[in-house]
DNA sequence: ACCTGAACACCGTTCAAGT
DNA sequence: ACCTGAACACCGTTCAAGT
């Protein structure tokens, strides 16, 4: 488990980490201790090396998680915006941003919570998608607000898929609830016929809103 | 600002302290010092008070968030769904249950992933919203499909909304992604001009967005 | 340059002691 | 019963010292 923490003080003759590695085990530590066990001291426990020795990479905690983040963007599939029209692409884009925060559970919540703040992989996937909706004819002060609005929904859905599927079910209260036990039963059904999770329908369900939302005002905005 | 502790060791001839006094201090605590600063010793101090004084009223620092959310779990607004059409009555109740999410930073994702504290009155507000949902001759396997879309929304805008405002500012690569950049200071500007947050507008627009999809595809089934 | 070791201020939590 | 005071294990972060 916790391994033997040899080496001695001084420069070792060559480097024992690097920025990669470093990303890598924090992954690890999440998965291992969930959002709240993530720390430095783990971290470093799991690199065999002493928390100090992590600020030559990384400035701090903060810094580390944005670097976890930056390889989370890595992950999304922007290819549609930069060969296709803006309204298609956005369904694999948010289907795999949605599919990275999966990846990892535990980093939801606390990835979600953290800035983005010029991540270099990022940037460069907002660049495309941006220089995407422009084209199409959005308002250059409303590309960022509705990358957000879809980023937001992702990772909410993400959470979501995240509880049991029972999450919705009144339980107990049942019989004080007729309609909404009614309801949340049929939803069921309808997505266990459809071999499908309840997450997944919502998820694709509130995409294919958006989305359609958006074609209407950008219809009326040119009109 | 930290007020004076004067008081000697040995129970006080009357208590000082209580739950619910506990909690709205708590309230405060998280308004005054954001997420990362509700501390057990800050909430304490606001109170006047050594922090294991709190261990009489509450388990640990856990329990006294629950309680926090078990406060907010009334004030989410589903009046307008009682008297007034699904579309409209969508609004208020969006923005109520982001408010909610919003009081509770650190556990967001607590209560992403499990039913909303005071199950009783979470499941009361459902069925209003089904009711109200099926008179307007929405299906009854989408009903709850679509509420849950509302709320992953919702929750994800919450986590938006405790990033800093310049979350979305590329930084170092502003260079590298310039059409990105401008968008995001356009965003920004636009944001001030309106004197709102850059979060409150991802918000709004993404929730528009998808009640017009909602009417978009009830007009549909209809037809 | 790259690591350890010691140190600092802070945290959540426990528990004995005082009234 | 209800509070303080002291203590414990832990945290993030800084910095001198060793190679």
């Amino acid at each position: 488990m916790t391994e033997v923490q040899t080496r001695k003080a001084g420069r070792p003759k060559t480097s024992v980490l690097n920025p990669d590695q470093i990303v890598d085990a924090a992954f690890e530590v999440v998965h291992e201790a969930g959002p709240d066990g993530f720390t430095l001291t783990r971290l470093a426990a799991k690199l065999s090396v002493k928390p100090p020795a992590l600020y030559h990479y990384f400035a701090n905690k903060d810094a580390v998680i944005k670097a976890m983040r930056g390889r989370l963007a890595s992950l999304n599939d922007v290819t549609g915006f930069a060969r296709g029209s803006w309204d298609t692409a956005i369904f694999p884009w948010a289907r795999s941003y949605r599919a990275a925060m999966l990846a990892f559970p535990a980093s939801i919540a606390l990835l979600a919570t953290r800035p983005i703040d010029g991540e270099e992989e990022s940037v460069a996937n907002y660049e495309t998608i941006s220089a995407s909706f422009l084209a199409a004819g959005w308002p250059e002060h409303e590309v960022v607000t509705i990358l957000v609005a879809l980023e937001s929904f992702a990772i909410g859905s993400a959470l979501d898929a995240l509880a049991p599927d029972d999450n919705m079910s009144p339980g107990a209260f049942a019989a004080d609830a007729p309609i909404f036990a009614a309801a949340e039963q049929a939803r069921r059904d309808h997505a266990a016929n459809r071999c499908t999770s309840v997450a997944d329908a919502s998820f694709e369900l509130g995409l294919a809103l958006m989305v359609a939302g958006l074609r209407m005002r950008l219809a009326e905005l040119r009109a």
